[in-house]
DNA sequence: ATGGTCGCCGACTAAAAGAGTCGGACAAGC
DNA sequence: GCTTGTCCGACTCTTTTAGTCGGCGACCAT
């Protein structure tokens, strides 16, 4: 329905809440879980992804926990959601390997293209420094 | 994963063909289903859908079948698409009714919901007379 | 050295959403 | 009155998402 999972939702909150405390230490599991009411199994897996991609780092045994791998600036929106759900395509059709029977005659690709291009140059330009700052860039607007 | 059903994409499908052919007089269900190799029965039920909402207008009958109730430059892919699949919310914590637990502390709602006015103002400035012509709105610059 | 804390990882279950199907009712034209 | 076609609700099947469980290995302090 045109929707993030929860796998998203999570991951930014949490990531963003490890670029707001990791100056002190490292971050771990179980505060952000609670600090948030998140299960913390799930959140651990969605970590581990995080971590996997190189969003993240790990700090294994006592006091351990994450940091992020590079400053807060440096890492968009978009690369945390394409990193926990893969690359962004609002339609199926424009997947690898569709199979969609009207590759030719369909004429809604070349516009739906387009708006998830809109999309992701949004999220890609969006930091997480960003995130709590205000500054939040305004509005689109559409180039006619 | 941030991705449209398929009753959108074959509810915008059936609409841009029937744009395309009620001059004649009405589009059958059955014409579009064979035409898209769309199952016919879940076709039908999404264009009662479109029906019900207005966007369409059926006629019963033999040589029955659907035809727009406005003209193609005044509706909106918007419009279809919240007719089909309800209100647009990109987080669940965005709907009416969520009881998110972290509705204070939680600093990504304003960006999200940004993006989300972001992609609801390009749905709704897009026509479906635009989905034929090729001047599709170009590119979207973000205003700093 | 050893035990508790914490991240690592894969397999599993449960719930919800999506996609598609079936069967019958009704309407309009031939 | 029969055929063509829409209307409509209930039902099933499949896929995705969400969340759980259990064992492993790293690390540090005592």
């Amino acid at each position: 329905m045109l929707r993030f999972t929860k796998r998203a939702d999570y991951g930014l909150m949490a990531i963003h809440y490890i670029a707001l405390h990791d100056d002190l230490g490292t971050v771990s599991v179980k505060r952000i879980a609670e600090e948030f009411a998140i299960p913390q199994e799930l959140l651990a897996k969605i970590l581990q992804r995080l971590a996997k991609q190189g969003l993240i780092v790990s700090q294994n045994g006592p006091k351990g926990g994450y940091g992020l791998s590079r400053r807060p600036a440096e890492i968009t929106i978009g690369e945390v959601i394409r990193a926990l759900e893969g690359p962004i395509n609002i339609v199926s059709c424009l997947e690898e390997s569709s199979d969609c029977p009207q590759m030719e005659r369909c004429t809604l690709r070349r516009p739906v293209r387009k708006i998830q291009a809109a999309i992701t140059h949004m999220l890609d330009t969006m930091s997480l420094a960003e995130l709590t700052s205000d500054d939040v860039p305004e509005i689109l607007t559409i180039k006619a």
